[in-house]
Order: structure tokens, then C-alpha cells, then sequence
DNA sequence: ACAAACATACCAACCGGTTGGTATGCTATC
DNA sequence: GATAGCATACCAACCGGTTGGTATGTTTGT
């Protein structure tokens, strides 16, 4: 909805400029910690600028979450994991081009959406909002295939939502955890376990148990 | 190292008071967003007393990071999931207790050390420090269980310290999804998904079953 | 008496945001 | 096709308030 209005493309614009520089800021300092003379020096914008194309900070910190949603969503849409024919296989190489993502310096593959989020859910609504948008959008185009995968095995009690948006945790954790640790591995390591955790849903599919009521181990100790 | 020369006990000291402070206000606005001035009012003292006990802000960051492994450590020191004597059910049962800890607001369920990391990693290395080591030293704790249950089902190939470290990465984006979701359904949902991996884990592993007479019917089945 | 524990008053730098202004294009009219 | 009219894009300087931090008391416990 704002690309409609596109620029006519001679240079890039001071807008665009600031969206790109807030995505490698923000990822390092956080929102709150970013000024937005940071933003404009990065950017090689004046602050004139700025406030021509965002009403606040705040403003920017949205539209940064949807310009986010935006290149990112291009990124996973032309990925090649879409191309296996069996809807696990394609949840799998999903899973496995995501690791493939985590590597080199820490702010490099972290996300702009969940770094962002942490700041602002309780104070900024609005970036909260454009945070969830991109989060929880993504797990939505995880979800037919997770889908047609639970329905082919015959998996019941599981919704694919569910699952869809456990694998972001497991993603924006691995990404906590790699910032306190200083280097990827360890979240290579939990995205492995995720992997493994899908596997062994699909491999050893019994039904799951309930929480609440009396369990039933009947499936679990063949 | 800090409550070693405790105070006279006879009330709070401002020290006290702000890092209790500290713990409420930074998780609702990040670290960035608190300013000292937030903290000396919500600890109902003064800037002076601020800067007698702590020499900067970022070092009540650090000391902020150490104050909540103290009062963490705490609680799950003394919560009931030790007592069972199959160690895949203490790992279970803890994941049950941190399911039964996520509820209302979300400010009162998640993690300093998590939030505070995320925001401080590449800016400062004193609070990025004592973060990983209340993470990973929570994480530490667990490894114990972990490494005997491990052993008990005789499960080669998954390090006891990977899969500890795996259930805080899974805590610290369900918390992540909560805050961008405003509510704790979906991280609850994602610690199920958790507690289905282990569960399949030990359960679907090719574990030896010719020996080994008691290893399942007695926890499974209570 | 003496030090630790606090309070008061204050500062320079920085914060998000506003100001008045300019450069450049598009478009309609003649 | 020249030009008046206007909107967009951008800039440098500035503003009041807030920031982390300090300098200097005053109180309290021993």
C-alpha cells in the first residue's frame, strides 16, 4: 500500500534510504537506542527529511516493521525450498534453509520484527502491531504446507497454525540466545532440534495426548 | 558476591529497591527506554542514591541481570517439579511449571535477561554478559535431569546442554510471540510443542527395550 | 567522630520534533 | 512551448524538554 505511490524510480528516494538504514540500525542498537539522527546519518539524510516522511519515530518504527514484511517476503517467496513435492519435504527444507540463514555476525540474521516488539509492546502499539503483522504473517505462508503435510499422515489434534508459529518461537528464541552468546551456534543447534521435533511428529504420529484430562499412554510405549 | 555484605536488614535499602524497580519497569519499556530518572521514581528514591550504589546505568544493567538469576534461581529452587524420581518427569514437570507460570499480563511472565540481551548485545558487553549467564545458567540447572534421563532411555547424539539450552530458546520466543500477540495463549501453545518434542523424543527413540524391566510403565501411566 | 547512605541542586549533551526556506518537478492554460 | 501555479522532496538551524551523570550537602548507624 505504500509501494502503490512508488517514486519514480531515478534515485533512491530519502524514504527508502531511512527504511533500509533502520532495518541495519535498528538490528544493532535496538529502537529505543536508535535516535533518529542515528537513522539520518546512516541514511545521509538530514532530519528535514525525515520528518517529511514520517510523522514520528514512532512512524518510522512501523513502517520499518512492514518494509520488513516486505523484503523478507520476497526473499522466502523465490527460495527454493517450494520446489519437493511432499508438503513435509517442503516444511523440512524450510526449516533447513532457515538454518541455513543463521551464520556469520549475530546482526546480520536477526529479525527487525522480534528485536522490535520487545521494546515497543507495551509502549508503542503501533510497532507492536506492524511487529505482529510480519511475525505471525510469515507463519501464515508456513501454514498450507504444514497443513496439507498433517493431513497426509493423518495427524489430528494438532492445528498447523499452532505449529506454524512455533517454529517463529523457536526462531526468534534462537536468535536471543545467539545475541547472549555472541555467535550463531547455539541457535543452529535449536533450529536442529525443531527440525527434529517435526520429524518426530510426522515419523512417530500417534495422536497427541490432552493436557487437561487423564492421560493415556496408549501409542506413546509401543 | 553482592548480599555477602548484606545490609542491617532493618528495611530496604535503595539498592534493593531499585533493583526490584529495575526488574518491574525494564521489562515493561526495555532497557533503552528506562531511563534512571523512571527507576528512581518507581523505587521511590533519589537520583544521588541511584548513583551511590551503581556507577553508571549500565552497570545497574549488569546488576539488574545478576539481582533476577538470584530471584529466579530462587523460585525454581524451592518449586515442586524435584521431586519425582524418574528424571525425564522432572524435565517434564519443569516444563509444565514454566506452561503454569505463563499467565496474564504479559510483563509479569517474561524475562528480564531476555529482553534486556536482545536490546544490549552489541552495545554493552557488561549487561550482555550477565544476561547469558543467568540464560545459560538457568539452563545449567536443567542439564542434570536432562543428561540422566538422556542416559536412562540411552539416547546417543543429543547433548544434555544442547536440549537444555533449546527449552529456554522456546521460552524466550514464546515470549517474544506474546508480546507481539498481547496475550500468553500462543506461547503457552508453543511450550506444548515442547513438551510433545521431548515427550517424542524419549518416547519414539530407538531406545533398547529388551532390558532396562522399569524404565516407562511407572511415570507415564500415574 | 567518622563513614556509609542518602538527598538536593545542577549541568552539558542529546533527544524528538518544528521552523522557514529552497530546489525540482508536474500540469494546465494560453 | 513558454510560463504561471502548485505540490513534492529535501535541507540547515533551531527549540524546549530530557538524558545520564556530578558536585555538594545532610542524615544515620556505630
Amino acid at each position: 500500500m505504500n509501494q502503490v505511490v512508488a517514486p519514480p524510480e531515478r534515485r533512491k528516494s530519502a524514504r527508502e534510504k531511512l527504511l533500509d538504514a533502520a532495518l541495519i540500525v535498528i538490528r544493532q542498537k535496538g529502537y529505543s537506542a536508535t535516535s533518529v539522527d542515528d537513522l539520518c546519518r546512516a541514511a545521509g539524510v538530514t532530519k528535514g527529511a525525515f520528518f517529511h516522511h514520517f510523522d514520528s519515530k514512532e512512524a518510522l518504527g512501523a513502517a520499518a516493521a512492514d518494509y520488513w514484511s516486505q523484503v523478507t517476503g520476497g526473499l522466502f517467496e523465490t527460495a527454493p525450498y517450494h520446489q519437493h513435492d511432499d508438503p513435509l519435504q517442503r516444511v523440512l527444507a524450510y526449516i533447513d534453509f532457515r538454518r541455513m540463514l543463521i551464520a556469520g555476525e549475530v546482526c546480520a540474521f536477526t529479525c527487525v520484527a522480534g528485536t522490535m516488539v520487545q521494546e515497543t509492546y507495551d509502549q508503542h502499539p503501533a510497532i507492536r502491531d506492524a511487529c505482529r503483522a510480519s511475525i505471525f504473517g510469515h507463519a501464515e505462508k508456513l501454514e498450507p504446507d504444514i497443513e496439507a503435510a498433517l493431513r497426509q499422515h493423518g495427524i489430528k489434534g494438532i492445528a498447523a497454525k499452532s505449529l506454524a508459529l512455533h517454529t517463529q518461537a523457536v526462531l526468534q528464541g534462537a536468535f536471543i540466545l545467539a545475541k547472549a552468546d555472541g555467535g550463531p551456534e547455539i541457535a543452529i543447534e535449536s533450529v536442529d532440534h525443531l527440525r527434529r521435533y517435526i520429524e518426530l511428529l510426522f515419523a512417530c504420529h500417534e495422536a497427541p495426548r490432552e493436557r487437561e484430562p487423564d492421560q493415556t499412554s496408549k501409542g506413546l510405549v509401543p
